[in-house]
RNA sequence: GGGCCCGUAGUCUAGCGGUAUGAUGCCCCCCUGACGCGGGGGUGGUCCCGGGUUCAAUUCCCGGCGGGCCCA
């Protein structure tokens, strides 16, 4: 018998390109969108933004996809998975500016896009080259670009549309601003970071010739103070509420009011009220209605309201400037050190200022409740995830600001009359448009009829972009498919669900009237082997290419699968993925054996009941897999699926099956035996690799073309219809469990007393009750052909013997 | 400061109202008809701590402690 059909090692290396090529041209995992019969199946997959590498952390989330995608599209759904990249945003700037060494404003704004361009360009590359390699079912004729023009016009009509409902508006509101970046970013932006920082004491005067010591962290905003505020139940303070304070070194007067969100414990219970410090300032300002007093510009410096010793300053310089002072006139009571948390910019890590700006809004803070409600109507799992989505809806206080002052992002579609003031935003027809240097398309503001028209410089969010996708997938504005939309599946990590689940949400609500998804699957992060998050600066990264090269996709997808339950985090281990290996050198392995002795077999359909008892035992417990690898699947529950068929291919079928059958398949035996044993490995083995594809599609592949393509008339194991979860027989697999059971035992025994195991024996004595004989000498054949006795003696009667696990009622003994 | 998640053999991981799953590690044995990337056996746990509910808690409730994440 030749082997050299079925190579005794596995290379993945070639086959998964193979594999991954044909299926690619094949078209095998295109959405068909003329079949109008099939239930359809969409998957808003998250876009990734182009860094250049795809990290373990997509790779994890775009796996998980991926075995839901498989999954639904063997249940017989018309799977959409589609493919895009969210490309704008600061990031790429930041690289741009980075690898050409020169300032964003250094460029003529075009060749600074232009580069932007391009570097996104290179930078899909290997993320696309890596999705390949992790055999992910993606339909690559969807793949789409956000920075591309056609969806410009998506994103740009989305605006359009908003700012006709009346959910967009124009206004001036504190914003929190970067001053590095010189642009406003949105609170999901900013990231807050603990540090111990000096807390000052200084005096202020009050109206009655009293004093009050106030505690700041920021003392250069005095000139932007425009209150005092004290807790009101706090007795300190009690007879100077409602008087005024005069701002030392400025000397002016500003109100002492009692709030109840100030801490008493804090500082001194006394805190100066800034336009502004922070967000309390903000609520205190428009609660208490104080005037404005704004001393630090766009790029962080301090303006002449701040008084011509602090003028040009950053705020650090300027702090330790108005420090000295306070000291030198004896205002400065003491310095503490306090621990405390900074906005930073989650980008730079600058750290960030309130300021008031023109800025373009989108009203969610009006859409809160009806977020929460569509929130109730989608599936999390694991449940608790929507959690924190609520947390996070119950924390915003503040629109979400959808301009941004950078460059490369879709532009806002609007226009202004320099002379009246009129704000025109653009119509539909003119779209994509790029105010910053197209014309608008008519000639005359409508209002006034000035000649005198400008373009807005502000671009939009990023969010803008990629919180629409589902929409787009789905074919919007165009060719919307209903069928498609809201998507079935959102799958996402927990560290971005305030971010995209919840804009999707809200653009959901605010464009359509409804959630853009139905279930909410969340992935959790992948840890290095220390535990701690995977990062770069920690040392503890792990690139995904090094992976892939050394173990290739399937053995990384079953890693993924079993590392942890779903949504809990995954940590790296090296082990765990030879764990995988291990379990696919071992079904390889199986697989080739069963060719072996399949080889030349023509299958032919058997009745269930004329199987031999450990092949009906088998089977049944192949019928309870898929019943319950299913179940599991439809609870996105993929480690237990997973583990189970683990347990099964090698446990019960590797250990158990495939010995108690090698006599019966080899030699001049019984025909119908062997066919039996044959009929079974074919349908066992095909039902194995079946439910294997979702997780291993590859290696899955490999072996069906070796041993089933001829037979069963499919493209590709990875489209066969999933099997029906049949009925199985509980019966069936008690009587083999205790054939199995006995067989085992004697191995054991054998072990035990230093013979071979593939010596012959003399005789095997089995003593058991009478409710079991029967079922003994049905298996009888099975005993003495995998344990190469002569002679199995079955005795009614009680014997000294080695106990059989689990059925301690049965002894039994090897004689030589 | 708030919310959420987690705390199970050296390590990692399931599970669950009746003292526990699997992997890995370690020790011993076997070389058998696909597989030594194999097979068999063993070692190893007060299931973080303290209360409560219960006939019974590791599992449910409360309070700590420790870790993580998100946020203020």
């Amino acid at each position: 018998m030749s082997l050299s059909e079925f190579p005794k090692r596995y290379n993945f290396k070639e086959i998964e390109s193979k594999w991954q090529k044909t299926w690619e041209n094949k078209h095998l995992y295109y959405f068909d969108r003329k079949d109008k019969q099939k239930p359809t199946y969409t998957i808003d997959t998250p876009p990734p933004y182009p860094s250049g590498e795809l990290h373990v952390g997509n790779a994890l989330n775009f796996t998980y996809i991926d075995f839901v995608a498989r999954y639904k599209r063997m249940r017989g759904f018309n799977v959409l998975f589609p493919q895009g990249w969210d490309c704008h945003g600061l990031p790429t700037e930041v690289r741009v500016e980075k690898q050409t060494g020169k300032k964003k404003s250094e460029f003529d704004p075009e060749d600074f896009l232009r580069l932007c361009r391009e570097y996104t360009l290179k930078w899909i590359e290997p993320m696309r080259i890596a999705l390949k390699a992790l055999g992910c079912s993606i339909d690559w004729s969807t793949e789409y670009r956000t920075m591309d023009p056609e969806y410009w016009r998506k994103t740009q009509l989305s605006f359009i549309e908003l700012y006709r409902k009346g959910l967009i508006y124009r206004g001036e509101h504190p914003v929190n601003w970067c001053p590095r970046c010189e642009t406003a970013i949105a609170e999901a932006e900013v990231e807050y970071v603990e540090v111990n920082r000096p807390l000052y004491y200084f005096k202020f005067g009050v109206e009655d010739g009293s004093w009050i010591t106030i505690a700041s962290t920021r003392p250069e905003l005095l000139a932007a103070c425009v209150g005092v505020a004290v807790n009101p139940e706090d007795e300190r303070y009690k007879n100077i509420v409602g008087k005024k304070a005069i701002v030392p070194l400025y000397n002016y007067k500003v109100p002492i009011i009692a709030d109840n969100d100030v801490d008493p414990e804090f500082g001194t219970g006394a805190v100066m009220i800034c336009t502004f410090g922070d967000k309390t300032d903000v609520k205190w300002r428009a609660k208490y209605k104080l005037p404005l007093r704004i001393i630090i510009n766009e790029k962080g410096l301090m303006t002449s309201k701040a008084g011509k010793e602090l003028i040009g300053l950053s705020a650090a310089q300027a702090r330790k400037k108005i420090v000295s002072i306070l000291k030198e006139k004896g205002y400065l009571v003491k310095v503490e050190s306090v621990r405390s948390s900074v906005g930073t910019c989650w980008r730079c890590h600058t750290p960030i200022e309130i300021i008031p700006r023109k800025q373009w809004f989108l009203k969610t803070i009006k859409l809160a409740d009806k977020v929460l409600e569509e929130a109730k109507k989608i599936k999390w799992i694991p449940s608790y995830s929507r959690k924190r989505l609520e947390d996070w809806v119950n924390s915003l206080d503040w629109d979400w600001v959808i301009s941004r002052q950078r460059l490369f992002a879709t532009p806002i579609p609007v226009y202004y009359c320099k002379d009246c003031g009129n704000v025109i935003v653009a119509e539909p027809d003119w779209l994509p448009i790029d105010p910053r240097k197209d014309r608008p398309k008519i000639e005359k503001c409508p209002k006034c009829g000035s000649r005198n028209l400008v373009g807005e410089t502000d671009v939009l969010d990023t969010w803008m972009d990629s919180s629409i996708t589902a929409a787009v997938h789905a074919g919007w504005p165009d060719k919307m498919d209903e069928r498609l939309f809201p998507a079935d599946l959102q799958p996402n990590g927990y560290d971005i669900i305030r971010t995209w689940d919840y804009y999707l949400i809200v653009r959901g609500i605010a464009l359509f009237g409804k959630t853009q998804f139905k279930t909410a699957l969340i992935n959790g992060m992948v840890r290095g082997t220390d535990g701690r998050m995977m990062h770069k600066s920690y040392g503890n990264y792990i690139s995904l290419l090094e992976v892939l090269k050394k173990y290739g996709a399937d053995v990384f997808r079953l890693w993924v699968a079993t590392a942890a339950a779903t949504g809990s985090d995954v940590r790296f281990s090296w082990e765990g993925l030879d764990y995988s290996k291990r379990f696919l050198t071992k079904l390889w392995n199986a697989s080739r054996f069963i060719y072996m002795v399949i080889k030349d077999y023509i299958p032919r359909e058997v009745n269930y009941k004329d199987l031999k008892i450990l092949d009906k035992w088998i089977y049944s417990l192949s019928q309870r897999l898929v019943d319950e690898v299913t179940r599991d699947l439809e609870n996105f529950d993929f480690m237990d699926a997973a583990n189970k068929i683990i347990d099964f291919t090698w446990h019960k079928l590797c250990d158990h099956y495939l010995e108690a059958i090698k006599y019966r398949v080899s030699g001049n035996n019984n025909a119908k035996d062997k066919e039996y044993a044959l009929y079974t490995l074919y349908k066992v083995l095909l039902n194995v690799i079946t439910l294997l594809s979702v997780f291993v599609p590859h290696i899955s592949e490999e072996i069906f073309e070796k041993i089933y393509k001829k037979y069963e008339r499919i493209d590709s194991i990875t489209i066969r219809e999933w099997p029906k979860p049949e009925s199985f027989n509980e019966e069936d697999i008690e009587r083999g469990n205790v054939i199995v059971s006995v067989i085992a035992e004697l191995r054991r025994e054998k072990h035990d007393l230093r013979i071979p195991l593939n010596a012959p024996l003399q005789s095997i004595i089995i003593y058991s009750p009478v409710k079991y004989v029967e079922l003994l000498n049905e298996g009888k054949n099975d005993i003495s052909g995998t344990l190469r006795a002569k002679e199995v003696l079955i005795m009614s009667k009680y014997g000294e013997g080695r106990i059989v696990e689990n059925y301690n009622e049965i002894k039994i003994k090897i004689v030589q």
